[in-house]
DNA sequence: AGGATATATGCAGATATGCGCATATATAGT
DNA sequence: ACTATATATGCGCATATCTGCATATATCCT
């Protein structure tokens, strides 16, 4: 009975999560900071280095995406990387982000991000 | 060598018409009205009846997703009749529109959205 | 313990968004 | 032409969103 509760909250839940998720891609910041963590995963000044933004707004939209549910952090050291979580990551993060994989092949922004992912070192500001 | 410019411009504004679709898609008012009409083609007063929602905003979020590239519309005397566009939609629209498609089942208040839709009757306010 | 580095966050200002209200526009019928 | 009906839209308000700045927190190193 308990249980059955349980799935009634999640039901009515459902769409404010996918909500949620779809607010959290609507910003072109985090659709970057998204195609970059496709490419590989990252720690938040690498983030800064390849789309060359401040360091609150790497944190902050970060953290956006991963209360949306697209992505899982783990700490290493000084540095918390994070990276798609494909795995526990809500059921419509993980149909975006997967949607998102395939589109916006060379675009000229994406690719730039892309090349200055490439140089970015472990090192912020 | 025209063709080739207008192949850049395109590449250039993809990522702006990702974001539009998605934006689109990010308010509640507006999955639901995509939601309705994933189940047939409405006018703007069918569209108030099953949301239960004045006529400007349903007016105004029907223009929101055609401008983003979702819907088409077709007068037909007094009304003017919105479906999905699945045919000269953005690209984008239409992988977003499948995806929602299958997303939400059993859902309380579309449940409630297309039981009112059911009894709408082609008369607005 | 103290300093250096990486990340998170409170706050304030600028801008964007969503809505209701009133009104404009377009079409059909008499 | 006039009226009724359906839809679109200008305007103003309330709220949400995004960002930079400054500062707090967490970890590592000596």
């Amino acid at each position: 009975m308990q249980i059955c509760a349980y799935i009634v909250i999640f039901q009515k839940n459902a769409m404010q999560d996918l909500i949620k998720a779809i607010k959290a891609l609507s910003d072109e910041t985090r659709l970057r900071i998204l195609k970059v963590l496709l490419e590989r995963e990252c720690c938040v000044c690498e983030i800064m280095q390849a789309l060359d933004i401040s360091q609150s707004r790497a944190s902050r939209n970060l953290g956006i995406l991963q209360d949306a549910g697209f992505l899982k952090e783990r700490r290493d050291g000084l540095w918390i990387v994070y990276s798609i979580d494909w795995q526990a990551g809500n059921r419509y993060a993980i149909s975006l982000a997967t949607l998102l994989k395939d589109s916006l092949i060379s675009n000229e922004i994406l690719t730039q991000d892309k090349e200055r992912l490439s140089h970015a070192v472990k090192k912020g500001v």
